[in-house]
DNA sequence: CCGTTAACCTGAGAGC
DNA sequence: TGCTCTCAGGTTAACG
């Protein structure tokens, strides 16, 4: 599911709801995820105080207030984090996957806080995963190879000349790399170079100090603007309340196979194809 | 070390 | 209706 606009959604949401409550009990219903649940995970989280989310590129960060310890989320592809409020309006049941219901069978964690809130953990293809780590957790894999996030003054022509010098690979691919930049994914990779004018095949070695400064720049804006439009929902993210995000609209290129190139005076049609298994959507006329 | 590919999973949608 | 096939907002182990 996620790319970074959708975990900073789900982060700033979260805060605001679930900050200072209590895990009362938790139910794993599939321990199976995409590394199997820790035996002492129960143990560890029962009756703690949530205090504080935050975000590290796509991983969401639960603190809490009288533990050392974290807990880190990863969403995967499919991953969705659900709240269920007892006797509200407010049933994110409503809406996923266009059924009537979620479906049971892949809730797979589920929290139980207290004034009778749930936070369901859902994720069909069970490529996310929940893991307890301690307060150093930026030292140890998976966050320690990170790359800068997209919005952090670190992600500069200096540092990007520096990444790309003696690499040999196609811009897009780089743009994918999370060693290189943190939180991109292909949705907004795809819409980056199509805002850049740049040929996603491209070599980073032929790309110029402009590109350069374009791709920079870009990156923010696009993604602070999903941000501003609550994510993209595509197929199956929703905002823990059960809506959907809205920049799906706002797409230029990605999904649009075959139409017409959106930018004015263009006369292209967009095209797919795919990159190291990825699909990638651009125009081949003012893509360059 | 570097770049690429396959694998991990389930379900939706297309085509027949 | 039902079967097959392809594809999906990600990550990483394994390979050459």
């Amino acid at each position: 599911m996620p790319e970074l606009p959708e975990v900073e959604i789900l982060k700033r949401s979260l805060n605001k709801s679930i900050k200072s409550k209590k895990i009362i009990k938790i139910n794993i219903n599939n321990p199976n995820l995409r590394y199997k649940v820790q035996k002492n995970f129960k143990k560890i989280l029962k009756k703690k105080v949530i205090s504080k989310v935050s975000r590290v590129s796509k991983y969401l960060i639960l603190h809490f207030s009288s533990n050392k310890k974290k807990l880190l989320i990863h969403l995967g592809m499919s991953g969705t984090i659900h709240l269920v409020i007892e006797k509200s309006k407010i049933n994110t049941n409503a809406s996923f996957y266009k059924l009537s219901n979620l479906p049971l069978k892949h809730n797979h964690i589920i929290f139980f806080l207290n004034n009778k809130i749930k936070l369901v953990y859902n994720d069909p293809r069970r490529f996310g995963y929940m893991k307890i780590v301690d307060t150093n957790f930026m030292k140890y894999k998976p966050l320690n190879k990170l790359g800068p996030d997209p919005f952090s003054s670190k992600f500069n022509l200096i540092y990007f000349k520096k990444y790309i010098k003696n690499k040999k690979k196609n811009v897009k691919n780089l743009l994918m790399d999370q060693k290189f930049v943190s939180g991109l994914g292909n949705i907004y990779v795809n819409e980056v170079l199509f805002s850049c004018k740049i040929n996603p095949s491209k070599s980073i070695l032929n790309l110029s100090e402009k590109n350069i400064k374009d791709i920079i720049k870009k990156t923010k804006k696009i993604l602070k603007k999903a941000i501003l439009f609550g994510g993209s929902s595509i197929r199956d993210f929703k905002k823990i309340d059960g809506k959907s995000g809205n920049f799906q609209q706002k797409f230029m290129v990605y999904g649009k196979n075959n139409k017409n190139c959106p930018r004015n005076n263009c006369e292209g049609l967009l095209k797919k194809i795919f990159l190291s298994n990825r699909s990638v959507f651009f125009c081949p006329i003012c893509q360059i």
